[in-house]
DNA sequence: TTAGAAAATTGGTACGACCCAATTATCTGA
DNA sequence: TCAGATAATTGGGTCGTACCAATTTTCTAA
């Protein structure tokens, strides 16, 4: 893959981890490592600060570095490494099948908060894409996404009815490696229960937010109203700063 | 504060951002920097590095370093700068003043699925936390927390009945930064509309995870069940590998 | 005038040196 | 024997250099 000296490090270090080659949970000191191999010590440094980062490793001074216990136990929640934001991807989950069935899809006048959100004009024009997301035919929520005409003007309904990130990478070799999202829950509407199978009483999560492009540009405002049982955000999050 | 290089530019240059003296959005080039400052280039990489993480800039190479235009629009949402992960902070929202009411204080021992999260063997015990949270005086969400007793021994009802996390700042100097959730929405069970003033028809929010101390020993398993109309996660995500 | 080449600009990666700070291991002397 | 002092270990921060890669600017020649 990169051909980056840490990214190799990394890697190398994963691996050992994964086949348990430290069974105290303890790894080589920096130095050790810096010799063996091959490399400064400043890539082995770099090399640990982003698998601290992730949550695989923690550090402390004076004393060593060390496995987190709980990633060797629960791997599934760590590390979208390779992955990116896209739900396709994501919810590929327990071996089911994605799909997806477009409701909607026309050209809008871009709203005074898409306006905002999306760092747009009042000339400018989105997609408003609606489409119903699947997993193994049951349908499991309501995605309605507004993207800006000038950043991808060729969108097709075609590509629409698939997965965007991926026709993004693919295709343009651009990566959404960006988010913000806010997830709340709220009472299911009559269409929630209609489109999503869902009893008066049963409720849909949330998840709006925005994506960016690698460079910074705003690239999406997205709004998912999932089924409850579907629901399931998980995140790691370290407040180290740095 | 922290008498560290990188977080004396790191401090300067969010001054400068926040003054708006970049109406072009534009950052002076590294080189730039790392001489108006007087520190090499690398502390300068360093502070724009975090800053980039913390989604308040970004970097494109061969371009510049350029302000992030969300983050002077919505600074809210970004940046947990000097705050930790405890509730008692992160709901201050809106002036409200926050409160608890201990509904539960036992030790047991800890289940199975205790012993895994929190790496416990089948010997130890643990503090179980029912607390109900208020914000002016209104119950907002029921938590449930599971504390080692061999990490806090001295924990004592009256602890327990005001903020956890700042004690442990406060008292023991350690603080909790890393913490893994997952976020998810579920119908409102009797109980959950009784303590928290819910109709049937309406959900609560659940937020469940477990935090870390600095050196990665998990700390406490929480369990929130939270009126949905107080539930808003927000998160920035950057799957950059640093 | 303008398209293509060349140069300058700007961020990215890597190295290695130097010292500091927290922790752990070892030694020393009563 | 053992507590306290001392040394060794281990991660943290900073500096400065060298070179690479993407982008932008400038120059050159048809």
């Amino acid at each position: 893959m990169a051909d980056l000296v840490y990214k190799n490090v990394m890697q190398d270090l994963k691996r050992r981890i994964n086949d348990g080659q430290y069974p105290d949970k303890r790894l080589p000191d920096e130095r050790s490592l810096s010799d063996a191999y091959q490399v400064s010590r400043s890539s082995v440094k770099r090399a640990l600060n982003v698998m601290a980062q992730q949550g695989i490793i923690f550090k402390k001074r004076g004393s060593g570095t060390f496995v987190n216990p709980l990633y060797l136990k629960n791997k599934a929640v760590f590390s979208y490494e390779g992955r990116n934001l896209g739900l396709t991807d994501s919810m590929r989950v327990d071996g089911m099948k994605p799909g997806i069935k477009l409701l909607d899809f026309q050209v809008i006048p871009a709203t005074p908060e898409l306006q905002q959100d999306l760092f747009l004009t009042d000339d400018d024009f989105v997609y408003q894409i609606k489409r119903l997301r699947l997993l193994d035919e049951q349908p499991v929520m309501i995605e309605t996404g507004f993207i800006p005409i000038k950043i991808m003007p060729e969108l097709s309904s075609n590509v629409v009815s698939g997965s965007i990130f991926n026709y993004l990478e693919d295709i343009k070799h651009v990566s959404v490696t960006k988010s913000f999202m806010t997830v709340a829950a709220e009472p299911s509407t009559e269409q929630d229960q209609e489109l999503l199978s869902l009893k008066p009483n049963e409720p849909v999560g949330v998840m709006s937010g925005i994506f960016f492009l690698d460079d910074g540009t705003p690239f999406e405002v997205s709004n998912m109203r999932v089924h409850y049982q579907y629901m399931k955000y998980n995140t790691f999050m370290d407040l180290d700063a740095d």
